[in-house]
DNA sequence: CTAACTATTGTTTTT
DNA sequence: CAATAGTTAG
């Protein structure tokens, strides 16, 4: 037990010895917060507190696991194996099938994913016969679901004229009734969606105090991590728990919040001090990941930020190399140069693949990543995306396992009814669904007592429907003797789904049939694994939760030597020696969607804190002057976050000519560029490059000068003017010239033309006035 | 009712 | 450019 307390500093020691009442731990990035939380736990544990009675509530469940795991090495393997540890979702998942009777709600309710809840929508929209182009299905979920995060159920929503008002004045004056009919479905398919395994906690804790006791009395111990990501309902949740004891910890760190778009509120961790009575603050500042220069250059960029808590990260590492910054042209190059130097510093270092990830912003970035990869044959993984379990075969699969224990699901019997084909066309479906609105039954249960009402479903459809509903049945049957990867088996084989991947032959098909293969073998591994477990038995409806609910994250694949791709968010709580920040370009990083206001902003550099901060000991960025974006190739510029790190911390691998604002001071009004102001392309001997860093003040014109988009939107490429070699031009101030050479491309096109009078010059299209004769 | 075709629309970020 | 929703012919 001493051992241990050992390895603790001074600041990490003081919040694992504290056993009792409120605290918060302010843990800068890599400050070791997860160790504290860890020793933390066993310390507890050592001084009498019952695993039993401690809840500890993570970011993702392989955190859990992995604290698990540690925990269990100090503490015992039986001892911790009764801990309640996991994320916010699969803990109250947990806790709400067992009290799901009380809702209402049967204790085998499905989890609807993102997919299923907007394919409701949807559904609803279409009936009500709204217009889709004002009611977008995805604007629609997104607001329901912050709706549902702020606890604003149906029922407040129609009490609270200012929220009806305002989606009236954003044209969707019937989003009420969405909202209504969306909950009333997804009750009636025996549903909760993502925000619902929240918003029933509360409902459930708030509704019923004999059940807030029962479950105050049984986590006395309440630890919270990544606390500055929760939100409302989350925050209500711990609040209600904890509300007897008191002894509550959470820990996070202000400036690695970022999830406000799904509903997290910053404020929980500023104001958490407010919440309890005698609340002890910690602070985690020594930085124990990364280097000097990491540190401190990830510390200016955050120091952009108006909101945040008083904080100095700082750390006794070496100073380290300096974060390189490279431009490329494509997005393809950009690929071909993070691979190349990938392959490099693995080589020169002798690291692992699995020392390096590539960070983005946005998933559609992976593909250029891949391409490049997979032509060095270096190997990746990518997490997140389309996960897994999203695939559409894969899906389906789970489809008529989810319909099989829960028939009430909706989604997933429209999903599988007529998949693979057995001419069930939408006009029945239609019929069925309405009749099953009308009767307040689900369209299963109409299907099972179609003879007792005329719904003029011809007879041979009849029979393809009962034959339909007795293979689930048969199925139901099958599943109370048999585990369940037999039964996924036989689902797979008799619904026909692999046959019709067979048939199809082609090499994608082929590919879903292993797919389907591998989740089978995902299922058997499952139900070897869960038969060991004490609360679990390794049945179908424990796996289906476990779907539900993992994140890309949790599946530990057999761990192969892999470089890591992955959003920045995703890469949360993650560190690699060496890390490539991708795509850092204006409108993408920070993203257009962000730059609205000052909150949003500072949420986008939050993230690009975490990203640096991910990295140990090298730290890349890169950005393109023209990248894919949908199909078209679209110029780019630098982020401005590239400029909100100091200069002193970087090293440009390219020459400063054409570097973003450059052109703009260094060009006169002729266009001409001037080559003596030239940043160097490489510090000699490690001497930092003159800093020609424009001031804030330069930027901030600089930034109004420049159009918001595109203003051309037929050119995208920059200048209007079509050069060529060999083309006679006249230039107002050099006068007739011939054109030598076109350099570059898009903003930074460039024309070599030699003048009869002023001999030869380089001009940026963009501001030459040129005229071609 | 199915299958093949056409049109549209979308990129933040995730449990 | 992809994926998917919607349309149309058989």
């Amino acid at each position: 037990m001493e051992s241990y307390l050992a390895e603790l500093n001074e600041a990490q020691r003081a919040p694992v010895l504290q056993k009792d009442g409120a605290m918060i731990v302010i843990a800068g990035a890599g400050s070791g917060k997860t160790r504290v939380l860890t020793y933390r736990i066993a310390y507890l544990m050592s001084k009498g507190v019952d695993a039993f009675n401690i809840l500890s509530l993570t970011f993702t469940n392989k955190a859990a696991r992995e604290m698990k795991t540690r925990i269990a090495k100090i503490v015992g393997n039986s001892e911790a194996k009764n801990l309640w540890m996991g994320t916010f979702h699969s803990i109250f998942a947990k806790m709400l099938r067992f009290e799901a009777d009380k809702l209402g709600y049967p204790s085998n309710f499905t989890i609807y994913d993102t997919q299923d809840s907007q394919r409701l929508i949807s559904a609803i929209i279409k009936e009500m016969g709204l217009d889709k182009d004002v009611y977008k299905y995805k604007q629609v979920y997104s607001r329901i679901s912050s709706y549902k995060n702020s606890l604003i159920t149906v029922k407040a929503y129609f009490q609270n004229p200012e929220l009806q008002e305002a989606d009236a004045m954003s044209k969707k004056p019937r989003l009420g009734e969405i909202y209504k009919e969306y909950v009333d479905r997804c009750f009636k398919a025996g549903a909760m969606d993502f925000d619902d395994l929240l918003l029933k906690t509360n409902e459930l804790l708030n509704r019923f105090p004999e059940v807030l006791q029962k479950y105050q009395n049984r986590f006395r111990y309440i630890l919270v991590d990544e606390y500055q990501d929760t939100n409302h309902s989350q925050y209500l949740i711990v609040k209600a728990l904890s509300d007897k004891f008191q002894n509550i910890c959470v820990v996070g760190d202000d400036a690695q919040s970022i999830y406000a778009f799904r509903g997290a509120n910053i404020n929980n961790i500023l104001n958490f001090q407010k919440d309890y009575d005698d609340v002890k603050m910690y602070r985690l500042e020594q930085n124990y990941r990364s280097t000097k220069n990491i540190v401190e250059a990830a510390n200016s960029v955050i120091d952009k930020n108006k909101t945040k808590l008083d904080k100095v990260v700082w750390t006794a590492n070496d100073d380290g190399s300096k974060i390189v910054v490279n431009r490329l042209l494509t997005d393809g190059e950009e690929g071909r140069f993070v691979a190349g130097s990938i392959f490099e510093n693995r080589m020169e270092h002798q690291m692992m693949n699995g020392d390096f990830a590539i960070l983005y912003r946005t998933n559609a970035q992976s593909r250029a990543m891949e391409d490049a990869l997979r032509k060095k044959d270096i190997p990746y993984r990518i997490y997140g995306g389309l996960s897994f379990y999203q695939r559409k075969e894969i899906k389906d699969v789970l489809s008529y396992l989810r319909l099989l224990i829960n028939p009430k699901d909706e989604e997933a019997l429209k999903r599988v009814i007529n998949y693979p084909a057995r001419g069930i066309g939408q006009t029945t479906i239609d019929k069925l669904s309405i009749a099953a609105n009308h009767y307040k039954r689900s369209i299963f249960e109409i299907i099972e007592h179609l003879d007792k009402i005329d719904l003029k479903i011809n007879r041979g459809t009849k029979n393809k429907l009962e034959n339909f509903v007795n293979m689930i049945k048969s199925f139901q049957i099958l599943n109370q003797t048999e585990d369940a990867f037999m039964v996924a088996e036989t689902v797979a084989k008799k619904t026909g789904l692999l046959q019709e991947l067979k048939k199809d032959g082609t090499p994608e098909g082929i590919a879903r049939i292993e797919n389907i293969e591998e989740l089978l073998n995902g299922i058997r591994d499952f139900v070897e694994g869960q038969k060991e477990l004490a609360d679990a038995t390794g049945s179908l409806s424990e796996f289906l939760e476990d779907v539900a609910l993992a994140t890309d994250m949790d599946k530990d694949t057999g761990d192969e030597d892999r470089v890591a791709l992955m959003t920045i968010h995703l890469a949360k709580g993650l560190e690699f020696p060496f890390v490539y920040i991708v795509g850092m370009e204006e409108d993408l990083f920070p993203s257009a969607m962000s730059m609205n206001t000052r909150t949003e902003l500072e949420e986008e550099r939050r993230l690009f804190y975490v990203a640096l901060t991910r990295a140990e000991k090298k730290a890349y960025l890169t950005y393109t002057q023209s990248r894919y974006r949908w199909g078209k190739l679209v110029d780019a510029e630098p982020s401005r976050f590239i400029e909100e790190i100091d200069d002193k911390f970087l090293d440009y691998m390219i020459p400063q000519e054409d570097y973003r604002y450059k052109p703009l001071i260094d060009t006169d009004i002729f266009g001409e560029v001037d080559k003596s102001k030239f940043r160097q392309t490489k510090p000699v001997n490690g001497t930092p490059p003159p800093s020609h860093k424009p001031t804030d003040e330069q930027l901030r014109k600089l930034r109004k000068l420049r159009p918001a988009t595109t203003p051309e939107p037929v050119k995208d490429n920059g200048p209007s003017i079509k050069l060529k070699a060999g083309d006679e031009v006249e230039h107002m101030r050099f006068g007739k010239g011939k054109v030598l050479q076109i350099d570059g491309i898009g903003q930074d096109k460039k024309a070599e033309i030699e003048f009869e009078k002023g001999g030869i010059k380089k001009l940026l299209l963009k501001f030459a006035k040129l005229k071609v004769l």
